[in-house]
DNA sequence: CATGACGGTATCCTTTTCGACACTATGTGC
DNA sequence: GCACATAGTGTCGAAAAGGATACCGTCATG
């Protein structure tokens, strides 16, 4: 089970911002509650848009969200099996963090796939 | 040494988002950014402010922060050692995101030192 | 009968992170 | 000579996070 990680921030002040870090971290919750601003999304409609992520993790993101009360996990009783995931208000309330995060991600993380090339 | 992991991002739209949160996550980097906030602060007042985190860990997140440029490391060739911590102007400029944070962690964030004893 | 789509689990393993603890150098005060 | 303060470093080990892979049940399709 994933753990709750986020039972004490007796640090100092300013915790409630490594709490709502604690929130949103984890590799690909960011990019997930992204996706999910645009709307529902089937699990697999999420796992196309995210291919780098494992089926494994992306499970793993999904109950922690949910477990956090980001994200509402809807199962329709169907044949082919069919689970819907969408925001919770206090999901959507994430939207202003994410897009500060976004900001200044856009204007100071170069995302450069050549970088990586360096050691070749 | 700590390794930058912000090598690639390769995953989809979005991921500025992720790119962001690697520089600011890391236990202690968020609460290191704001203390400095206030402004300029020698090692050990640091440690005061965060007694949780522990010297070596101090000493790790501030050093990945300085390599991400985000602060500035000013050392006074004086006997009793003397460093001085400050944020360069790129890490400034992520006081809204950590406002943003704090926002949403005031709002949303319990720091409640009692949940821990649910399941005794 | 085999295959594929769906939405997962279970298991295993590696990497990363974090914390404890000891140790360093230099100078001051006792 | 001893302890203390500053600002670290080094090593060790536990725990957590993350990735690879295989497997599950069900129904439809071929």
């Amino acid at each position: 089970m994933p753990r709750i990680r986020h039972e004490r921030f007796d640090c100092s002040p300013g915790c409630t911002v490594e709490g709502t870090l604690r929130y949103i971290d984890g590799k690909w919750k960011g990019v997930v509650l992204y996706h999910l601003f645009e709307g529902t999304l089937r699990f697999n409609e999420i796992r196309r848009r995210i291919p780098n992520c494992t089926q494994r993790m992306l499970t793993n993101q999904l109950r922690e969200l949910e477990a956090d009360g980001l994200i509402a996990r809807k199962i329709y009783a169907e044949v082919p099996p069919k689970v819907e995931y969408s925001l919770t208000p206090r999901g959507r309330s994430l939207e202003p963090v994410i897009t500060a995060l976004k900001i200044w991600g856009d204007a100071n993380v170069t995302l450069a796939p050549e970088v990586s090339q360096a050691a070749a």
